[in-house]
RNA sequence: CGGGGCGUAGCUCAGCUUGGUAGAGCGCUCGGUUUGGGACCGAGAGGCCGCAGGUUCGAAUCCUGUCGCCCCGACCA
């Protein structure tokens, strides 16, 4: 196939679209592939189609590899299969809801779950017909509250979704991990790195949850990674406790005045100026105990007040406190949060500041104490560790609190924020912190979905059980960006060869008749070779202009036709690497192979 | 939802402070000269200056409101 510059609908921009940041977005446009219609909405030109159709192509051919068989749904959908998991209002704002002119409500799905779960019911009743594997290419729908970086975060996007349907957890793992080899042989040949971290399978209620990370600087995820090989979203990641120590050669805890230390630093430094370490070392921040109050609303829209204990040099990591308290919003709490405690009869006074678990008069936070406040610690307060921690007492610090002797919590929790240099929970090593962005996630979803909608088949015994199902997403459109993002210099961009929308794209630059009838040959004899050929036609271009496009549009070999044609020779040109070479007209197709 | 910025030609922008009825470069059309790194000359097409009120003899410009967009953050399977 060959397709000629001039007729192809494109138009290449000479500056960058002012409203796109990132490289991917900037070159998408400049370069003429996508659109944007409305914010985070593209309209897709014959270059960007080829390059979503070649990374679709390689999706489906590793999705056959895997079992899973090739199924489409509607995006528009009715509300119905989404009522009856919750979603419909789960999802609040976040769908795009539309209606019939019945005044039926439908809406585009921002994933497909429930239809999937649906379809199987539908179709199968026995064991027999399991282990299932299916999948569709299809957009999804999603009102984002900000999209952004163009193809990055959209509101419409291209996802591959794959569903397994298995009557047994065996079975489910299987299917998982047959899903979860797909995707790296996927990302492999796209050329994209990727790290796969453990993600919080949470609220989903899921039991195994991982996901695909690409590292990049425009990352939306922080993850975690040791050199050891272990990996985790940090929502996920959990901190070792370190082990239990004997109280017995502790001194006893002593309640010392600290004027105006309502903050970690102005405590440790008057500490060390007051009340400095027997040891002759200075008190730090990871030596004072912070308790933070939070804000919990549960699902039924009850407010509850939560200490959370952590050591003094990190904050809370709200997304992290999400994920442990999940299902209820968290939020740090409100001057009206301390109003209505204050309210409440026979509660002592939080004194903002100086909040801590013990008191001169007994325990002050947990379920039993004075207060009542749940109080829940960072496993680095275990047993037999001493503290610096608020008296409850306006200007006072207890020193030398030790955990499991003087105070007692209510169990743990995994709020802190996670720091460079932490220790991976598996022992391999501290973790540094990365940012990646998410381009596939693999997810076994267990029984929700089959419950919520009565997916059970008859196993070998005639007892109905219900279907384990994993869901396994992989955002085309996204994965395009970021190859994108991952491919380009100050000139455009530079595709992988397996997505790059041709093979190859030939330049004819000169107005000699030979260098056209040398540039018209040598395109028949490449489309001849198998190669998909873009031919820059262009008869009043100048040979800038074209170079410029070429490099633009990123096509990874670009041959130039020009005042060595009359010499039988043209030049072969590596984007990547920019270097080029003298090449035989008859030899081209070979050279063009050898690259990349 | 909070913070910041911006709406003028297809694109990138100037003009606004100090009101006088629309500009540049690129792109596009026609003619000619050019042709290995974004050429040049000449002639053109193209804008309800986001929208709505107001002030004024007169508003892109001043005032009020409104809508939209972009970026950062919050949120996000």
């Amino acid at each position: 196939m060959s397709t000629r510059l001039s007729q192809l609908f494109v138009r290449t921009l000479r500056e960058d679209p002012v409203d796109a940041e990132v490289a991917s977005h900037r070159l998408l446009v400049r370069a003429g592939y996508i659109r944007r219609q409305a914010p985070g909405i593209f309209a897709w030109l014959p270059l960007g189609l080829k390059v979503r159709a070649k990374i679709e192509a390689i999706v489906r051919q590793e999705m056959a590899n895997a079992g899973a068989q090739e199924v489409l749904f509607p995006a528009l959908l009715p509300r119905e299969p989404y009522e009856l998991t919750g979603r419909w209002e789960e999802y609040g704002d976040g769908i795009f809801r539309l209606k019939d002119r019945k005044d039926a409500d439908y809406l585009l799905a921002p994933t497909h779950e429930e239809v999937f779960t649906l379809l199987v019911k539908d179709l199968y009743s026995s064991y027999k017909d399991l282990p299932l594997s299916i999948f569709q290419i299809q957009d999804k729908y999603r009102d984002e509250a900000r999209p952004r970086a163009g193809l990055l975060r959209g509101r419409e996007f291209s996802m591959k979704d794959a569903y397994s349907f298995d009557y047994t957890d065996a079975g489910l793992d299987v299917s998982y991990q047959k899903q979860r080899d797909a995707y790296e042989r996927i990302f492999t040949r796209l050329g994209l790195e990727y790290v796969i971290v453990q993600a919080d399978a949470g609220a989903m209620g899921g039991s195994r949850s991982e996901e695909f990370l690409h590292p990049t600087v425009v990352g939306e995820d922080t993850f975690v990674r040791s050199a050891g090989g272990y990996a985790a979203n940090v929502e996920a990641f959990t901190t070792e406790a370190p082990p239990a120590r004997s109280f017995e050669k502790l001194t006893p805890a002593e309640v010392l005045p600290t004027p105006d230390s309502p903050t970690i630093a102005t405590l440790v430094a008057e500490a060390n100026e007051r009340h400095p370490r027997p040891d002759g070392r200075a008190w730090t921040a990871a030596d004072t105990l912070k308790n933070i109050v939070l804000g919990l609303t549960h699902l039924d829209g009850t407010r509850e007040l939560v200490v959370v204990g952590l050591p003094g040099d990190r904050d809370v990591d709200l997304k992290r406190a999400e994920v442990a308290f999940a299902p209820a919003d968290v939020e740090p709490a409100t001057e009206a949060d301390f109003l209505a405690f204050e309210r409440i009869p026979d509660r002592p006074a939080l004194v903002k500041g100086y909040i801590g678990p013990w008191s001169e008069t007994g325990a002050f936070l947990g379920e039993d104490s004075a207060t009542g406040i749940r109080f829940l610690t960072d496993p680095r307060v275990s047993e037999g560790s001493g503290w610096i921690t608020g008296a409850n007492l306006a200007g006072h610090h207890v020193f030398g609190l030790v955990a499991g002797r003087d105070f007692a919590t209510d169990g743990t929790v995994e709020v802190a924020e996670v720091l460079a240099g932490d220790p991976a929970p598996d022992g391999s090593g501290p973790v540094e912190l990365a940012r990646g962005m998410e381009i596939g996630h693999v997810f076994q979803l267990g029984r929700k979905y089959a419950d919520a909608l009565g997916l059970k088949v008859l196993d070998e015994n005639g007892k109905l059980v219900t279907v384990t199902m994993g869901s396994y997403g992989l955002g085309v459109t996204r994965v395009l960006a970021v190859i994108a993002e991952a491919n380009n210099d100050e000139k455009g961009l530079i595709w992988p060869r397996n997505v790059s929308p041709f093979d190859v794209h030939v330049v004819a630059a000169g107005r000699e008749e030979i260098v056209w009838e040398v540039a018209e040959a040598l395109v028949d004899s490449l489309e001849g070779a198998g190669l998909d050929v873009l031919f820059d036609d262009r008869p009043k271009v100048s040979p800038g202009v074209k170079f410029g496009d070429a490099e633009l549009i990123g096509v990874p070999v670009i041959v130039i036709v020009g005042r060595s044609a009359a010499e039988g020779t043209v030049e072969v040109w590596n984007r990547r690497t920019g270097e080029r070479t003298s090449v035989a007209v008859g030899d081209v197709a070979t050279a063009v192979a050898a690259i990349g």
